[in-house]
DNA sequence: TCAGAAAAGAGAGCGCCGCTCTTGCTTTGG
DNA sequence: CCAAAGCAAGAGCGGCGCTCTCTTTTCTGA
């Protein structure tokens, strides 16, 4: 498998692993559209035309770069999960939100090549799928354990939209009701909107205190896909000792 | 002025225009990465050196694509909202998100190069703030109509983000109460992120009737901002104060 | 009016790019 | 042990952004 037969097996991983490493790097640097095989070649002391037995166009080792982003991405967003996994949906739901939110700040351009327009003519391979599911999933699996607990809560559906969703909630997640799928997915598709233009500068004259205000859209987030937030155990706890002041109005359904 | 003294100045006009128009149709074509001066000269029987004269660099030629792009896209806003100005906020609010999506989804490329990531280390000049804020100014005005009918109302803000959101006010729209700005701002960024992920395809196999989704995500963002649509001519509309199956929980403020 | 300034087009060229093809060398497996 | 397969290297093709030089055309002001 992993430590492969012979020692050209062994080497040809390695280079592989080394390839990957200084594009990711050059990637980092100075964004995809400046990666230039030649350029990976050059400081990996091979000829260009040799990268090519490894991967066999500069769209496929983007490719390669773009599974890995998702993967760190949702790496960094379960381990954060996983800090904060005793706590109630709220902390979870932000939790998440903020740490896919300081992925994409630390890795401007990753986020770029998976969340901004998509290179070239470019269309992603399905090999992507698995691992761009991961921070949908981790937020589908908060929304449905404050489910189980019955802190979900969405107004009915349109009618018009009551087939899609229930199509939708086949596919994602038969266990929950459709509103909350269909306020899901957006919500999915609105938190990449918020950290995206702050991300691509369209909040530069606009939002100062970012972290703050991402924390509360977050939050209204939270609220927007039903999760209830009961006033936090103690009944005592006007000032201050809320988790972090990012309460807001009573969220409340049928 | 527009007319300027010489032929050679009417001349300039005219090839600096059919040098954007070419420009514009390879952008729609193939995409910002693909468009190339050298391709752009050739079609038009001029040398690539030649077109240095009217444009300093590829970045510049970009640079005004863009400003372009703000302004296609804003007109086409505007002029849907114009169609309902009569309407009560909802309806105008959709319609400009309506209208902001059948454009993205018209000019995918033009959304990309003025949403999506932005181009290799670019980064927009000043010059395109007024046309990239025509859509947010026509959002905000919607708002503002419903705010000074009293059809706003929001829960106060956290603490946390008081200050921040004072700020904002102050710089976006004076006459509105803070906590309704912040709601606005969060719902732009959002609106953006629905348009993103179905025009980049994000949504391939999770929304499939796409248009009513859209609508649907449209109308809770409306929410979202604090809109609240009274029953239409019904005066004591005090508790089931909803439109159609499409409220939320009550949102209520000062 | 007419010479000099300014603007514009044309061409060659530099260094980069993605990618291909051919040529030899090394590892591997029957 | 030897043929097949894997691999590095080099040369090369066409395309790119951009610069520089040279010539022609137009504009301007004494």
């Amino acid at each position: 498998m992993s430590t492969a037969r012979g020692a050209r097996a062994r080497a040809r991983i390695e280079v592989t692993a080394a390839i990957k490493d200084e594009a990711r790097r050059r990637l980092a640097a100075e964004g995809a559209a400046k990666l230039s095989l030649r350029a990976v070649a050059r400081e990996l002391g091979m000829v260009s035309s040799a990268l090519y037995r490894y991967f066999p166009s500069r769209d496929d080792l983007l490719t390669a770069l773009i599974i890995d982003a998702y993967d760190s991405l949702g790496e960094t967003a379960e381990s954060a999960h996983a800090e904060v996994a005793d706590a109630g949906p709220r902390e979870r739901w932000i939790a998440v939100c903020v740490a896919a939110r300081r992925w994409a700040l630390e890795h401007p351009h990753e986020y770029a090549l998976i969340y901004g327009s998509p290179v070239p003519g470019y269309t992603a391979p399905e090999t992507t799928i698995p691992a761009a599911s991961r921070v949908g999933l981790l937020l589908i699996g908060i929304v449905r354990d404050a489910h189980q607990g019955q802190g979900v809560a969405r107004p009915p559906l349109p009618t018009d939209l009551k087939v899609e969703a229930q199509r939708m909630t086949a596919e994602l997640a038969p266990d929950l009701p459709p509103e909350v799928v269909a306020a899901l997915v957006a919500a999915w598709a609105q938190l990449y909107g918020l950290i995206g233009f702050e991300l691509f500068g369209q909040f530069n004259r606009v939002v100062e205190d970012r972290e703050t205000f991402f924390r509360h859209a977050a939050d209204q987030l939270a609220h927007g896909v039903g999760l209830i937030f009961p006033r936090p155990t103690r009944p005592n706890a006007a000032h201050g000792a809320n988790g972090r002041g990012t309460d807001s109005g009573r969220a409340n359904g049928a």
